[in-house]
RNA sequence: CGCGGGGUGGAGCAGUCUGGAAGCUCGUCGGGCUCAUAACCCGAAGGUCGUAGGUUCAAAUCCUGCCCCCGCAACCA
């Protein structure tokens, strides 16, 4: 008999840098799932991998002196690593800078071209010339190029379109009649009303601005532009073979059941993915989530702070399976959801030591007071057995309900009800007074079979969503795994097996103020490792001694100052130079409160050509030096100056 | 009037699409128990569902105005 194919995707990871929590949470996401649906009997392939081009990630390898490919190669590692480190099961990991992804990008691309479904025009904007980069008129600061802000010229570069306008209608039909398509069902709306009623506009599929990316074969100044190269993806990690004879995993693999991705992607998987594939005449996957984000919490505090929280870390101070289980279970279904080092500690203590760690070290550890580790069922039962019994049998179908509809976190909670139950059940059935009388023996040894029982069961759930911590479980009570086909008996476990006498602590219990001092000491530890980070600044030209002499610094005094309003960086001060007072704007308010500067003695360039800022005039300029995280100090004199002093 | 998300007991969330007794976890307080990881079990307190209106027999849920918070964008000479 065929077991039924699951082919599920994440979406890839951006090589720019290494993947914070948010990024880990989609992977471990996408894992319960593939692992949950391999426990339900599909086939399952689960692919996941990174997306490699791009201008970005080309000035983030120059910045650090190396190619673009060791850079990505290096990225691409880190996440590979993470991706291991938490236990994800997935089939295929593919890079976009894999050779026959490429190769069948720059087919694909010839094959809508030569359809008319991609044809050359001419991407039009203001050009800045020495930034090298196009800008729209909004984007556009007093008519001046927002970066350099120096005089910008309308140009148009050459550039390859796809037609979007095609298949819109047919699109739009699609996603009317197939309301699982789009998940959760809000996004749907929200790409209707936005996107595809206003009209599709044809998408820029090619770039002549950058090198980093595939090369259009037949006109090589051109590389694919960032979504034909990464949607693909999806069907060439599968042996797609562009008008020819496809491999057995795709024809048996394609259309993908599920692309799980963050909600800010939604647009592109669900309107350019499906036209992509109308072009190709592939079949559409069957659905599309778009999950929530995970935010970190303590965004109030203060910047100088890394507040930047990573998976490895996280798991440093609480294991792979209790990282595994606040993503999967604190995360709401539609809304982000945050994570603190308090929430985290919170939620170990709370779930996973009390309830769930410390009943399996209770059960253990009575089993082996009692009956020297040997669990038998004696066949002595009450009726509070029954609901324990309807509880356990009654978790499996709940489970399975919710994860059909990919509510990961409820199933989670389902579980996590069959154990307190199982808690429950230890004070309603009070072993420890049935211990007491040598006639209840048979009762006490029943009681306790139906606690490993139980608790068995709900460790073959667990195994979806931390899979070692099920394995320990089954391993502590010695007894073995269930297929899905035997989840609707209770009572497999055998009579008479010995549980282990050493039963370790599955989940210790952590302090949150030792947890938190801990962290501080690791950033204060990390902070001494990097001290002074080298910063090399981009070399300007020599300048004369006359051209020096043309600037003039004074000495000025802060005399008031406050924010800027509508403007979240502005500071606005009236800075006392001699005998004059100028106002000066700053884009400083990230490093000082406006009461802070008051009475400070900063370095002013004061000939600066008067400018207007947000609707105030700044007659100058408040010097300040800038590390590479982007915080600011202002330049103050080593020693009491008086305001108007000059510096030189 | 830049775009988007959000405001539900002390904390984190569900419920909003498809109106119909305000729910979950944690915390707090009181009680129980002692097998266990100061744990487990029972009970209680605590909410004008941001705010002002509107629709309705009925609104956390639908409509309108306003306030506040958070991302992004912009402002950095």
């Amino acid at each position: 008999m065929d077991k039924k194919k699951y082919y599920m995707t994440t979406a890839i990871a951006y090589t720019s840098g290494k993947p914070h929590i948010g990024n880990t949470y989609e992977i471990v996401l996408a894992d319960s799932i593939a692992r949950y649906k391999r426990f339900q009997g599909y086939d399952v392939f689960f692919q996941t991998g990174t997306d490699e081009h791009g201008q970005k990630i080309e000035l983030k390898a120059a910045e650090k002196g190396v190619s673009p490919q060791e850079f990505v190669d290096d990225v691409a590692g880190q996440i590979h690593e993470i991706w291991d480190l938490m236990d994800t099961s997935y089939d295929k990991f593919i890079r976009t800078t894999d050779k026959d992804h490429e190769a069948m990008v720059q087919k694909m691309f010839k094959y809508m071209y030569d359809k008319g479904d991609i044809y050359k025009g001419y991407y039009e904007g203001m050009y800045c010339t020495p930034c090298e980069s196009f800008f729209t008129e909004s984007q556009l600061v007093d008519g001046k190029c927002p970066d350099c802000g120096r005089e910008v010229q309308p140009a148009k570069e050459e550039a390859y379109f796809f037609k979007m306008s095609k298949y819109a209608d047919r699109l739009i039909e699609h996603i009317n009649s197939h309301p699982e398509f789009i998940q959760p069902v809000s996004r749907k709306n929200e790409m209707m009303n936005n996107f595809l009623l206003p009209g599709l506009q044809d998408l820029c599929v090619s770039r002549t601005s950058f090198k980093w990316g595939i090369p259009v074969d037949f006109d090589p100044k051109h590389v694919v532009y960032v979504w034909l190269d990464a949607l693909t993806n999806y069907i060439t990690g599968i042996g797609y073979e562009c008008g020819g004879d496809s491999s057995d995993r795709f024809k048996k693999n394609w259309p993908a059941d599920l692309h799980l991705i963050g909600k800010d992607i939604i647009r592109f998987h669900t309107i350019y993915w499906p036209i992509f594939l109308m072009s190709l005449d592939l079949p559409l996957p069957k659905q599309i989530f778009g999950h929530p984000w995970l935010l970190q919490g303590d965004g109030k505090m203060s910047k100088s702070k890394g507040n930047v929280l990573y998976a490895d870390e996280l798991v440093d101070f609480f294991g792979v399976d209790a990282v595994r289980y606040f993503v999967l279970h604190e995360m709401p279904f539609e809304n982000d959801g945050v994570i603190t080092w308090e929430l985290m500690v919170e939620r170990l203590n709370s779930e996973l030591a009390n309830t769930l760690g410390n009943l399996v070290n209770r059960t253990i550890s009575m089993s082996n007071k009692y009956f020297g580790g040997i669990v038998t069922n004696a066949g002595v039962t009450e009726d509070v057995d029954e609901d324990l019994k309807k509880t356990v049998l009654d978790t499996l179908p709940k489970v399975s309900e919710k994860m059909d509809q990919l509510r990961v976190a409820d199933a989670i909670t389902e579980i996590f009800n069959l154990f307190k139950r199982c808690n429950k059940y230890i004070d309603e059935t009070m072993p420890w007074a049935l211990a007491k009388d040598e006639a209840k023996k048979d009762r006490l040894a029943t009681v306790l079979y139906n606690l490993v029982e139980s608790i068995s069961y709900g460790a073959v759930l667990l195994e979806a969503f931390m899979p070692s911590t099920s394995k320990k479980i089954l391993e502590q009570l010695n007894t073995r795994s269930r297929s899905m086909d035997e989840m609707d008996t209770f009572g497999l476990c055998e009579s008479g097996t010995r549980v282990t006498d050493h039963p370790e602590i599955l989940f210790a219990r952590l302090d949150i103020k030792e947890v938190l001092e801990e962290v501080e000491e690791r950033k204060a530890a990390a902070a001494q490792e990097n001290q002074e980070p080298v910063i090399d600044v981009e070399a300007k030209e020599n300048i004369s001694y006359d051209d020096f002499s043309r600037m003039q610094f004074q000495v000025g005094e802060i005399l008031s100052c406050e924010a800027v309003p509508k403007a979240d960086r502005l500071l606005c001060s009236q800075v006392k130079i001699g005998s004059q007072v100028r106002q000066i704007v700053s884009g400083i308010r990230s490093a000082y409160t406006p009461e802070e500067m008051v009475g400070k003695k900063v370095m002013v360039l004061v000939n600066l050509e008067p400018r207007k800022i947000r609707g105030l005039v700044s007659e100058g300029m408040l010097l300040c030096a800038e590390d590479e995280k982007g915080e600011l100090s202002l330049m103050i004199p080593e020693k009491p100056m008086p305001a108007g002093a000059e510096i030189g």
